[in-house]
RNA sequence: GGUUCCGUGGCCGAGUGGCUAGGCAGAGGUCUGCAAAACCUUUUACAGCAGUUCGAAUCUGCUCGGAACCUCCA
C-alpha cells in the first residue's frame, strides 16, 4: 500500500507524512466559539478531520485528537448594547455567560452526532485553561516578547520577527505574509493606542467593567486574547511539538500564524509539523459565515426551516456532499447540488443494502475475469487516494462505478459466478469498511421499525395477491397510496417485492 | 493596496503534460400488466489570448472575471 501523503500549509506542498512518536499522532483541531449556533460551514472542518482522524486510525495508528470548545473571551463581540442591557438586571434575569455556552455546547455537540462525527479524544474548553493560558503569557512576558499596558498583555510581532527571521522561522511564515508590508497597509482599527505596533496581539485584555467574563490575573481582571487558548491547550495534551494542526483557512492569518509565534518562544518549536487547512462553503459564490449574513444553521439545514431552503435535508446527506470535494476546494452550496447529494447517496446506499443480501455463490473462480479484475483494482485504489490527502471524492468516484457491478449481479444481469466468491467477499468488506468506518456514512434505519416492516409486508403480501388474481385496480391501489407516504414499493424480477423509505 | 487561491460540459465537482473521474439532470433503449427502480448506450468541457512542447484542461506570460485572508469567523 502506498505512504500517506498530506498537504501541508506550512510548506505549500504535498509530503509524505512521519508522525514525530512512531505509531502516535497528535492532532489539534480549532474547535467553535460557542457563542451562537453552528452552521453549514462549521460541519465541513469538523466533517474533514473526522476523516483524517478515522483513516489515521485505520492505519493503524494511536490518535489523540484534540478539539477545543472556546467558551471565553469573544463574548464582547456578540451584541454589546444587548449585554449592556442585561447587566443591569438581576442575576437571575441576565444572560449568564456560561449558561449561553452550555446552551450552544450542547447544540454543537447534537450537530456533530447528527453528522456522525466520532468525538475526540479530549475537548478542553478555554475557561477551563485560563491557568494555563496566565503561565504561557507569564514566559512569554520573562522572554521578552511582550509588554504590559494598562492592565493588558501585548505580544511584540516586530521583536519576534526579528529575531526569530535568524532561524528561518519570521512571523508570516505560514500564511505567507511580509510584516514589513503589512505594516505599510494595515488599517485603522479601534483600541489600538496601547499596542506599540499595530500588528501587536492582545495575549491578555484588561476587563472594562461591563464585561461579564473576567478572570484574576497577574496584570488585573481580564480575559485571554483570541490566540493564546488553542497555544496552551495543545501544548498541554500534546506537547511542545505535535503532528498535525488543522482548521478552515480563514484561521491561516492570523490565528494560526499567533499560535506559532506564542508556542515558538514558549515551547521552541513551531507547534505542528504539518499544517491542514480545509477550505469554505460559499453560497452564491460567498464564504457562509456571520458577517455576510448568510448563515444556514444545522438546525435549520436538518428541518429545512430556512427561506433559502427547498427541502430539509438529511444529516448523511450533508455529509456525503462535503466528501463528494476535496478539503481543500471551496463548495457552493445550492438546492440543486444538495439535492444531487440526497439521490447520489440513496443510489450508493441501496446498492450497499443489496451487496449486503449477496452470497458469494461463484466459485475460486471468475468467469468474467474483466469485471472481476475491475472489482479488485477499483477497490485497491481506494486506499491510494485516502493516502493522497484524503481524497474522498475520488473513493466515493470508484465507489459508485462498482454500483452497476453490484446492482447487475442483484438483477442477474450479471452471472452470479461472473466473480470469484473471494471477490464478492473483498468487495462486501472493503465497502463496509469504507462507506461505515472510514467515511463515517451511516443511513439509520433504526431498530424500532421492525413493526412499520411487518405492516409494510402484510401490503406487499396483499399487493402480490392482487397481481396474481390480475386485480391491477389493487394493486396499483396499494403501491400508490404507499407512494404519497413517502414508501416506494419496487416490483424485482423475481416476483418478490421491496421497498424504500424517504 | 498586500498575501493566497480559483475560473472544467445544463448543475455540482475529480483531474498537475498524452490513457479524456464520478454524481445530478437530459436523450434513446432493455426489463415490467403499467410504473418506479435497476441495467445498457449517449449529447454538451476545460474563461480569453499568446508561448513552451511531437503533444496542454494540466507548464509559462498577459488579459478578463471571481473568492478567501489582512477585522470576530470553520
Amino acid at each position: 500500500m502506498s505512504e500517506l501523503k498530506v498537504y501541508n500549509s506550512l510548506t505549500r506542498e504535498k509530503e509524505v507524512f512521519t508522525p514525530i512518536t512512531p505509531g502516535h499522532v497528535g492532532l489539534y483541531v480549532c474547535g467553535p466559539t460557542v457563542s451562537g449556533e453552528s452552521h453549514l460551514g462549521h460541519a465541513r472542518p469538523y466533517v474533514t478531520f473526522d476523516i483524517v482522524f478515522r483513516w489515521l486510525m485505520h492505519l493503524g495508528y494511536k490518535v489523540r485528537y484534540v478539539r477545543n470548545i472556546t467558551d471565553a473571551g469573544h463574548f464582547e463581540e456578540e451584541g454589546r448594547a444587548a449585554e449592556d442591557k442585561i447587566s443591569k438586571k438581576a442575576v437571575l434575569e441576565k444572560l449568564e455567560p456560561m449558561e449561553l455556552v452550555q446552551k450552544y455546547t450542547n447544540l454543537y455537540h447534537w450537530g456533530m452526532k447528527q453528522l456522525n462525527n466520532l468525538d475526540p479524544s479530549i475537548e478542553p474548553t478555554a475557561t477551563g485553561h485560563i491557568i494555563e493560558q496566565i503561565g504561557m503569557i507569564e514566559k512569554i512576558i520573562a522572554d521578552g516578547y511582550a509588554y504590559v499596558v494598562n492592565g493588558s498583555v501585548y505580544f511584540d510581532v516586530e521583536k519576534y520577527n526579528k529575531d526569530y527571521s535568524k532561524k528561518g522561522e519570521p512571523y508570516g511564515i505560514l500564511s505567507g505574509r511580509v510584516l514589513d508590508d503589512m505594516i505599510a497597509t494595515t488599517r485603522e482599527l479601534d483600541n489600538q493606542e496601547e499596542k506599540r505596533n499595530t500588528n501587536d496581539f492582545a495575549l491578555w485584555k484588561n476587563a472594562p467593567p461591563e464585561h461579564i467574563m473576567r478572570w484574576h490575573s497577574p496584570w488585573g481582571e481580564g480575559f485571554p486574547g483570541w490566540h493564546i487558548e488553542c497555544s496552551a491547550m495543545s501544548t498541554k495534551y500534546l506537547g511542545g511539538q505535535f503532528d498535525i494542526h488543522g482548521g478552515g483557512m480563514d484561521l491561516l492569518f492570523p490565528h494560526h500564524e499567533c499560535e506559532i509565534a506564542q508556542s515558538n518562544v514558549c515551547n521552541g518549536h513551531i507547534p505542528a509539523r504539518y499544517w491542514i487547512h480545509n477550505n469554505m462553503i460559499t453560497i452564491n459564490g460567498r464564504k457562509m459565515g456571520k458577517s455576510y449574513n448568510n448563515v444556514i444553521t444545522l438546525t435549520q439545514l436538518f428541518s429545512g426551516d430556512n427561506p433559502v431552503l427547498q427541502q430539509a435535508y438529511h444529516p448523511m446527506v450533508i455529509r456525503f456532499f462535503i466528501l463528494q470535494t476535496h478539503y481543500r476546494s471551496t463548495l457552493d452550496f445550492s438546492n440543486e447540488a444538495l439535492q444531487a447529494s440526497e439521490k447520489g447517496l440513496k443510489r450508493l446506499w441501496e446498492a450497499y443494502d443489496n451487496l449486503k443480501k449477496l452470497s458469494p455463490s461463484g466459485g475460486n473462480a471468475a468467469t468474467n475475469g474483466e469485471i472481476d479484475e475491475r472489482c479488485i483494482k477499483l477497490l485497491g485504489e481506494m486506499d491510494d487516494f485516502m493516502n493522497d490527502d484524503f481524497s474522498t471524492a475520488k473513493v466515493l468516484a470508484n465507489m459508485f462505478e462498482l454500483v452497476p457491478v453490484i446492482n447487475g449481479l442483484k438483477d442477474k444481469h450479471i452471472a452470479a459466478d461472473a466473480i470469484s466468491a473471494s471477490t464478492i467477499q473483498l468487495l462486501q468488506e472493503k465497502m463496509k469498511l469504507y462507506i461505515e468506518d472510514i467515511l463515517g456514512l451511516n443511513v439509520q434505519v433504526g431498530s424500532d421499525n421492525n413493526k412499520l416492516d411487518g405492516l409494510i409486508h402484510v401490503l406487499i403480501n396483499m399487493r402480490k395477491d392482487a397481481r396474481a388474481k390480475k386485480d391491477y385496480a389493487t394493486s396499483d391501489r396499494i403501491r400508490n397510496e404507499l407512494l404519497t407516504l413517502g414508501i416506494q414499493l419496487k416490483d424485482e424480477k423475481d416476483g418478490n417485492m421491496s421497498y424504500t423509505m424517504n
